[in-house]
DNA sequence: AGCACGCCGACT
DNA sequence: GTCGGCGTGCTC
């Protein structure tokens, strides 16, 4: 083949496109698909990175226009075949560039894989005459200096590759002082395997056997159906994982587990490496990128055959893949908020499909829209209906609106406070669970209703105790909290509503010998502190553990007896359509960690819509029974799994310049939507719609072909870009997002 | 995205 | 007569 096929490291539409460069004979023999180049680009022929995703030996240009490939950085490919289809599916189905999805899928070190940069030494006296000199002799080390002239911070590595020169005139050129060499710390924590116990397998019941079975004849007969294991909190799923995998390596394949991240606690880590010892690695969001690339290369390396972690562990490079495990697979971090915005499903079956593996998502309180490729045949579905050994939990609804009638005007009603006491009587603990943090939800003018509110967002400030500050949890500005009204200076200023914080405060005047623990955003900051915090109330260290959505995930404490929700109302008037299915979800899974040894578990709902069906059916702990409601509703509304909701939201420190683009833009979407008939929004304000001085305008659009549906919204934009200057504008297109902002 | 080219106004 | 503003257009 003549010509490489490349595209370079560039993130832009204009040149997301394939450049063709001719293979200098020095290269050929090392040259793959998916190795890394430099190559020069542009009018300067500035050297640039970029990926090689295929020869070929024809091309559209003249033949005296094709540049050389410059060098190959790497002995090795960084994709296969496989990812390079891979990116192309994510470059289409999530509207980018395929420059970006190719970096999305490699680890980001490789970009600067090596740790000592160089920079010209300005410290060193009349350092432009010594350069002066050298450059004039057109040698090794005035290359140097040429690149480094015009770049700052380059890699000796990159020095050595783009020039093709030898390490010794970077030497003399340092012991010259000439040139600053720095290096980059990289630090490297293996994970010490033998500080786990080796565990081997535990016995399934029928139920989990059952599961097993079916999925392992899957794998066997190399299904390429998504196999959905259903199994209640509690059930065992995570041995099913572990035996799974275990098939799988016995058939010499490999696995990736995906957790959420919060989940990926010593624990879940525990249970893996105690059973697969050294064949297993982790990643997590607290890696270094020099980390993140050993791991890389272990799996690539086949030194490796599971990868547990979080969301981008789904990009593991094994070769030889047999099945992907997604734990929680209701959870909304699987989908990328950022470009590409990739949903970690749809991934994981295009994988499936590109390697032959097997999909297995598993929860106990699956998404809607899972739950209806099952009924709809697209999807396998095994269920896990009862616990281990024991009973679910006994869930009460508190009806709030007749506390107050009662005269009951404190966080707590009376039965949840009646439980409380007795279970620390009993010794036993307690999860109080609230969907907020701080302390207050916002503070107010009991006079004149003045509200305090961010001055770079239009959202009221939170008040938080310890810091006895507002704090705003969009932009994270704080200020003191004032003694007067700024608006009409009263003494009347008030907290309202309540955080975390808050109720540790009531806990601890009404329980004065409680052991009281707190598990927010505000107290896992620091490194390891949720591990510590899950770690001592383990060990009893307290009684009773206040905390967000944080600890209703898949923690395993046998002295937990009794879990309170504050106030479920919170999820469920977001006045998004999935505020029903995300009530359901989180009031099922906090639920589940009542109980979880020989005590029956208690679980105590407060909340001021009793009758709500997500509500009902989480006391009933009927999955079947919320789906079928849930999903009539859906159909009803038109919503997903039914119809694809485009956000559009136009954001600028301009807020003129921004109604105009977003007027501008509706009006080219409703011309054009006579002949699609779409649903189409007013142009409205976003919830927040101000946040970090920008402001926020969007648009909703539903449709029930997601293709035609993209399609027509990039069409719409791309006018809109034609005919307005939009540079200071943020244009941001998401496709069924999590949350509709 | 960068970078060069190019076509107008201000200044030595 | 030259320097420099940034609008336009191209990158194998």
């Amino acid at each position: 083949m003549k010509y490489a096929e490349i595209i370079t490291d560039i993130t832009n539409e204009n040149v997301d496109k394939i450049f063709h460069y001719a293979i200098p004979d020095n290269i050929k023999s090392k040259i793959c698909i998916g190795m890394r180049v430099f190559v020069p680009f542009g009018k300067g022929n500035r050297i640039r990175e970029g990926y090689i995703i295929g020869f070929t030996h024809k091309t559209d240009i003249e033949e005296k226009y094709i540049k050389n490939i410059y060098s190959l950085p790497d002995e090795y490919y960084v994709f296969n075949s496989n990812m390079i289809e891979l990116a192309k599916f994510m470059a289409d189905k999530y509207y980018c560039s395929l420059s970006e999805c190719l970096q999305c899928i490699m680890p980001k070190i490789i970009k600067d894989k090596t740790n000592k940069y160089a920079n010209i030494n300005y410290e060193t006296q009349n350092i432009n005459d010594k350069i002066n000199t050298i450059l004039k002799k057109n040698n090794a080390q005035s290359k140097v200096l040429n690149l480094l002239l015009k770049n700052d911070n380059v890699s000796i590595y990159e020095i050595k590759n783009i020039l093709g020169v030898s390490l010794s005139p970077i030497q003399t050129l340092e012991k010259n002082n000439i040139i600053k060499i720095t290096t980059k710390q990289i630090k490297r924590d293996a994970i010490n395997v033998d500080k786990y116990n080796k565990t081997n397998h535990l016995k399934l019941n029928f139920e989990q056997t059952n599961a097993f079975n079916f999925i392992k004849q899957k794998i066997e007969e190399k299904s390429n159906k998504p196999i959905l294991l259903h199994g209640v909190t509690g059930s065992g799923k995570t041995e099913v994982y572990l035996q799974l995998i275990d098939e799988v390596l016995k058939k010499g394949k490999q696995a990736i587990v995906l957790v959420p991240e919060i989940s990926l606690t010593p624990q879940t880590v525990e249970r893996f490496i105690g059973r697969f010892g050294k064949k297993v690695s982790v990643t997590h969001s607290k890696l270094s990128n020099g980390e993140r690339f050993d791991q890389w290369k272990k799996a690539k390396n086949g030194e490796i055959d599971i990868m547990v972690g979080a969301r981008s562990a789904i990009f593991t490079p094994f070769e030889k893949l047999g099945i992907i495990i997604i734990d929680e697979e209701h959870e909304a971090t699987y989908k990328s908020e950022s470009s590409p915005k990739y949903d970690t499903k749809e991934i994981a079956e295009k994988i499936c499909n590109l390697t032959g593996a097997t999909l297995v998502l598993g929860s106990a309180t699956p998404s809607i829209d899972t739950y209806y490729k099952t009924q709809i045949n697209k999807y396998d579905l095994v269920y896990i209906n009862n616990r281990i050994n024991k009973s679910m939990p006994e869930i009460n609804i508190v009806d709030m609106r007749k506390e107050l009638d009662e005269g009951n005007m404190s966080i707590f009603s009376k039965p949840l406070f009646k439980a409380i006491k007795e279970n620390l009587e009993n010794n036993m603990q307690t999860i109080l669970f609230l969907n907020r943090r701080g302390h207050s939800t916002f503070v107010s003018c009991r006079k004149c209703g003045y509200v305090m509110e961010c001055k770079n967002c239009n959202v009221s400030y939170t008040y938080h105790l310890k810091e006895h500050k507002l704090i705003c949890h969009y932009c994270n500005s704080t200020e003191n909290v004032p003694n007067v009204c700024p608006s009409c200076n009263s003494k009347y200023i008030k907290y309202f509503g309540v955080g975390t914080q808050k109720i540790e405060e009531q806990i601890k005047k009404y329980f004065k010998n409680a052991r009281v623990m707190r598990m927010d955003m505000d107290t896992t900051s620091k490194k390891n502190s949720h591990q510590n915090i899950l770690e001592d109330f383990k060990n009893h260290k307290a009684d009773i553990l206040i905390g967000t959505q944080m600890i209703a995930k898949g923690l395993d404490f046998p002295k937990v007896s009794l879990v309170g929700v504050i106030a479920s109302d919170i999820t469920l008037n977001t006045g998004d359509y999935k505020s029903a299915e995300n009530t359901f979800q989180i009031l099922t899974q906090v639920a589940g960690r009542a109980g979880r040894a020989d005590v029956k578990g208690k679980v105590f709902i407060q909340t001021y819509n009793p009758e709500h069906y997500s509500i009902k059916f989480a006391k009933d702990n009927d999955y079947k029974g919320f789906y079928e409601k849930e999903i009539l509703e859906r159909k009803i509304m038109l919503y997903p799994p039914f119809s694809n909701i485009f956000f559009i939201m136009i954001c600028g420190e301009n807020e003129n310049m921004v109604i105009n683009a977003i007027n501008f833009l509706h009006k080219v979407m409703m011309y054009y939507n006579q002949k699609t008939n779409f649903y189409i929004s007013d142009v409205a304000k976003a919830y927040v719609y101000k946040v970090n001085k920008q402001y926020r305008y969007k648009i909703i659009i539903k449709a029930e072909e997601e293709i035609r549906l993209k399609n027509f919204v990039l069409y719409c934009v791309s006018v809109l870009k034609n005919k307005i200057d939009v540079n200071k504008l943020n244009i941001i297109l998401t496709l069924n997002p999590n949350y509709i902002q």
